[in-house]
DNA sequence: TCTTGATATGAACGAATGTTCAGTTAAACC
DNA sequence: GGTTTAACTGAACATTCGTTCATATCAAGA
């Protein structure tokens, strides 16, 4: 028998995804085994390499697109006119987003250890170019003598690290909104940098 | 044959925390074989037993004796008298201490999920008196005006996850000096927290 | 109704895992 | 020189791992 219950056809593929990431931010990637993936999504083991060829490009797919969502977003993001403007918009969309994709956040900041090599590589490349988008305001605004930063790719680092920061100790419906965060943080961002 | 040259007594027991730290820093406790570390080691597997009790136990004191020497050395280090100062300690102490021990202090942030709860729980109540530390700095100089921070316990997260970022970057012989680096963030931090 | 093709099972594969232990070695002590 | 003892080996244990595959099921099209 197929299955139990329930029709052919109900995305199975998607449902892979989405319980890999709840295991693996969990517990981490070596940790989680294909069997526990399938009990989560409802199907047994053998099942999941009709979706998937491995465990590793499983991990691949999965960083890869939290680093395009965020490249995308980022695009879709009303910018802002002046470099001070463009980094609050920085500030705080990069808090929002990663604060709505805790699971993949984790995964994409710890797990790239288990990538293999080349699959590695087009991760980073993914990950600098979105720090380049940051360096890139940092420098405009230091060209522009708004920032005072005396190295623009150290202040980038120095500010991803610090607002990636917030996903380590936020709780939804914690002492602080997100609102709240994101302003403070801004706050303090704005004052490291302002010349 | 115990072994088949050098003679017995050499200490191997500080040597299973060496090779292990090394290896579970670059790879992840749960991709680390009990086996890689023996041979690491120059032993069998069998004989890591001799020194400890299992794998789990392993990681836990790899971690407790990076947070007690972080402890330690804190409280070895000079403080200064005002707020400014003491903060700025902190600051310059944080970073030379961690990228003193890039292996300790990556395991000590990545493998928390792997502790069993107890052990988990005792290694977060000593990150925790850390934590407390700046935090404490914080509030003595929001207290006294010199500082203006909304919320100092965010401001400690905040500070600490910045601070710590520096692991990620920087490398040693790299184009910018350890103390050039530790000038700038503390600048960062102090502009980012100043009243 | 019969055929087809996608979807899934469940057993099996070899390899690798953490851990144990009876036996071996060699240095230290009487 | 004989005995003790800590250090270590090497084989073995029961599980578990990622992955494969022959087979079964079911929905849809002819």
């Amino acid at each position: 028998m197929a299955r139990k219950s329930g029709s052919h056809g109900e995305i199975t593929g998607p449902r892979i995804l989405a319980a890999a990431e709840r295991l693996i931010a969990r517990k981490g990637f070596a940790a989680v085994t294909m069997r526990e993936i399938a009990r989560e999504v409802g199907v047994q083991a053998g099942a999941l390499y009709l979706y998937i060829p491995d465990k590793q490009t499983l991990l691949f797919d999965l960083m890869r697109r939290h680093m395009e969502e965020l490249l995308a977003a980022w695009e879709a993001e009303p910018k802002g006119e002046t470099p001070l403007e463009q980094l609050e918009a920085f500030a705080r969309f990069h808090i929002r987003f990663h604060l709505a994709r805790p699971d993949a956040t984790f995964i994409s900041y710890m797990e790239l250890r288990n990538l293999e090599p080349e699959n590695f590589a087009r991760i980073e490349a993914l990950r600098k170019r979105y720090e380049d988008i940051l360096e890139g305001i940092l420098k405009e605004g230091s060209a522009a003598g708004v920032f005072r930063v005396p190295d623009t790719k150290l202040a980038t680092m120095a500010l991803i690290a610090m607002l990636t920061g917030v996903n380590t100790w936020y709780r939804e419906g914690g002492r602080l909104s997100r609102e709240r965060v994101e302003r403070i943080y801004w706050n303090m961002v704005r004052r490291a940098v302002k010349g």
